[in-house]
DNA sequence: GCACCGCTAAACAAAA
DNA sequence: TTTTTGTTTAGCGGTG
């Protein structure tokens, strides 16, 4: 695809002097002629789109389909400046007919199979009487057939109505008188031993007929989830998909002849098989024997069939909250364009309203940073996330970073505003951050794990972090190694440069305490001192007050979105050392841009403590953020997180642990 | 303009 | 000898 290929030329392109930060933008007076400076030669250059950029893509209208199509995605400036305006409308024709495509493909595949269905059912009706009367499987099966027709059709029409799919006159639906006779003798027969198999199977057939009975008289979005599981695709905000994933194996045999849809790369496909058949008749063969019509057989099937039934439940289920999500922010797509909105407009509007405002247009505008322009190069986490939002709101801005990032703020200095400004933009504002949060927190750090993307934190607060996340608060140089690139995909590469900042920081601040253990070295964090690193100037400078008082917003946003983070990866608010026994009230002394501290503010909240109420939390976030990181649990709130998110996948760092071989990272 | 901060780079030394 | 670890210095850019 041209996309793609524009993508990887991106990708492949020199990247590194167009880093966003400054700090990998240095001049290379530097000294060495850059030669330790790999480091600076990519990290923020990656090309993939940035959640915001693709707020932005759905608010040109642009289609996000085209733009998800390249597998490590293109940003949308490039996507402009690569392809012009009617390009990029050959390209979302072109994904349209591609999408229509498929759609007919799956329907086709679907009427298909229970036209086999129906047609095995009265060959068997004839070849074992002793079955069970056929009338109700038949009925089924003509049931569904018919269900899959008008759904087929109302899918069709719903996207004609949405201007995703343009059809031909005529095109609307399959011919599905014709389907049935690209079926090959095997599939019969394979079906008919499926379809044959016993009564639960028959109960689950009734079962999804009766599914789809309900299903097609509801919501249209049911539809269009029914139909879209064979299309492997990315739901997106404004309904379209990408559709550059092909087909599920079984699709990609059935037009073959001599191909059967259990038989695949010389080797069985059936659940739990794999035995290897050189040829089809060998397959065919095997299949009847191996999987012949018996209990086993019919209790994989079954199995099998409640597995498509679950997911097709789960996407119905992803498919309204799509749809909800896309009413809600009404995507219209003629919307003014952030980035050639005055950023400063943007801060200054932003940083004064509370964390659930929105945009005066209603839209939840994506989080630009009045420092830094949205760049390929700083994306942002959880921005891409439907609650994300909801809730873009304040511009981070360096004196409000200062006091609300706990864990970076104003350590950074580097221009990352870009970055950081997305774990604010994170922050679901209409809902108490303590709900939403750890998915945004999740997101964002699933998001810093796997997207090569400076984290928005100093080397100090993550070595703090690193170091306060072990149970016994110590750590060799190696593992604050391997907590960086265990942690953050970016700190998986340009190791000389970051380690060298990492031992620099080490040794130069002295809330890092080196320690002889039995073990080696290992590096230990002074609260005292690192508390002392920053002083109060909260408490002091009237501008500061000011900027923090403007900033409430952006500081509950940021401080939720640092206890998110810190829920779902810093998992260090859980040592009853580290409780600060402060009063909510008594937090405003500090202006601390480390993670854990806010964390552990919400954490707490989040844990019913009794320090800081939920209306307190929400009523006063910048105490929050204000928080001293005094108070450490190291129990994970996995709880909280799955309550608060029940559809969100929280990370386990322990996962991360064993599928990152961090030693062979650096 | 200045101070401060954070980052990068580099040199150097000591230990493994 | 090489690598790792630790320290220190320098310079740069951003911010207040």
């Amino acid at each position: 695809m041209m996309v793609e290929s524009a993508s990887e030329t991106i990708r492949s392109a020199p990247s590194g002097q167009n880093g966003v930060s400054s700090i990998n933008n240095q001049p290379d007076g530097g000294g060495g002629g850059g030669g330790g400076r790999e480091g600076a030669a990519s990290g923020d250059s990656n090309g993939e789109l940035s959640p915001v950029e693709l707020l932005h893509f759905q608010q040109q209208q642009v289609p996000v389909s085209v733009a998800m199509m390249s597998p490590q995605m293109i940003t949308p400036q490039q996507m402009q400046q690569i392809l012009s305006p009617p390009q990029l409308q050959a390209l979302l024709q072109q994904q349209q007919a591609i999408m229509l495509q498929q759609l007919q493909e799956y329907y086709k595949k679907q009427q298909e199979q229970l036209h086999l269905q129906l047609l095995t059912q009265q060959q068997a009706g004839k070849q074992q009487p002793k079955e069970q009367p056929l009338g109700n499987k038949q009925l089924a099966f003509q049931q569904q057939l018919l269900q899959m027709q008008q759904l087929q059709q109302q899918h069709l029409l719903n996207l004609q109505r949405q201007g995703l799919v343009s059809l031909p006159p005529g095109q609307g639906t399959v011919p599905l008188q014709t389907l049935p006779q690209a079926v090959c003798p095997s599939d019969l027969q394979q079906l008919w031993k499926e379809v044959t198999a016993t009564q639960p199977v028959e109960d689950s057939i009734k079962q999804e007929g009766l599914d789809l009975t309900t299903n097609t008289s509801n919501s249209t979005s049911f539809s269009a989830a029914k139909v879209s599981p064979p299309i492997s695709h990315h739901p997106l905000p404004n309904g379209q998909s990408t559709m550059h994933t092909p087909r599920r194996d079984s699709s990609s045999h059935e037009e073959t002849p001599g191909s059967h849809p259990l038989y695949g790369h010389g080797e069985c496909k059936w659940p739990g098989c794999e035995t290897l058949c050189e040829d089809l008749g060998q397959f065919v063969k095997h299949l009847n024997t191996e999987h012949a019509l018996d209990d086993r057989s019919t209790a994989q099937c079954r199995v099998q069939m409640q597995v498509v039934q679950q997911l097709e439940i789960q996407l119905a289920k992803e498919s309204e909250r799509l749809q909800a999500m896309m009413a809600h922010l009404h995507m219209r797509p003629s919307e003014p364009k952030p980035f050639s909105q005055p950023l400063n407009l943007v801060s200054s509007a932003t940083l004064s309203k509370s964390t659930s405002d929105t945009f005066p247009d209603g839209l939840p505008h994506p989080p630009t940073s009045a420092t830094a322009p949205i760049t390929p190069l700083r994306q942002g986490p959880s921005v891409i996330s439907s609650s994300t939002l909801h809730s873009v709101g304040p511009i981070r801005r360096r004196n409000s970073e200062k006091f609300c990032t706990p864990i970076s703020s104003g350590e950074r200095r580097d221009g990352a505003a870009g970055l950081a400004v997305q774990p604010e933009g994170g922050m679901p504002s209409p809902l108490h951050p303590l709900l939403v949060l750890p998915a945004e927190l999740a997101q964002n750090h699933e998001f810093y794990k796997n997207a090569d993307v400076r984290p928005p934190f100093t080397y100090a607060s993550l070595i703090r972090q690193a170091i306060l996340e072990t149970p016994d608060r110590q750590l060799t140089l190696k593992e604050i190694y391997n907590w960086f690139t265990r942690m953050f995909a970016y700190f998986r590469r340009n190791t000389a440069t970051w380690k060298n900042a990492v031992r620099h920081n080490l040794s130069l601040h002295k809330c890092f305490v080196r320690v002889e253990n039995v073990k080696g070295a290992v590096w230990t964090v002074d609260e005292h001192e690192y508390q002392k690193r920053r002083p109060p100037k909260m408490t002091g400078s009237p501008t500061l007050v000011k900027n923090m008082i403007s900033g409430l917003g952006y500081g509950a946003l940021n401080a939720s979105y640092q206890a998110a983070l810190a829920e779902s990866s810093f998992p260090l608010l859980n040592s009853p050392t580290m409780i600060n026994t402060s009063s909510a009230s008594g937090m405003l002394h500090v202006g601390h841009d480390d993670v854990s501290s806010t964390v552990e503010q919400v954490n707490s909240n989040g844990s019913s403590s009794p320090r800081l109420s939920p209306q307190q939390y929400s009523s006063h976030p910048v105490h929050v953020k204000e928080e001293p990181a005094e108070a450490e649990d190291d129990n994970r709130p996995v709880s909280l997180l799955a309550t608060a998110t029940q559809n969100v996948t929280i990370p386990d760092d322990r996962d991360l642990e064993e599928e990152l071989p961090v030693e062979d990272l650096s």
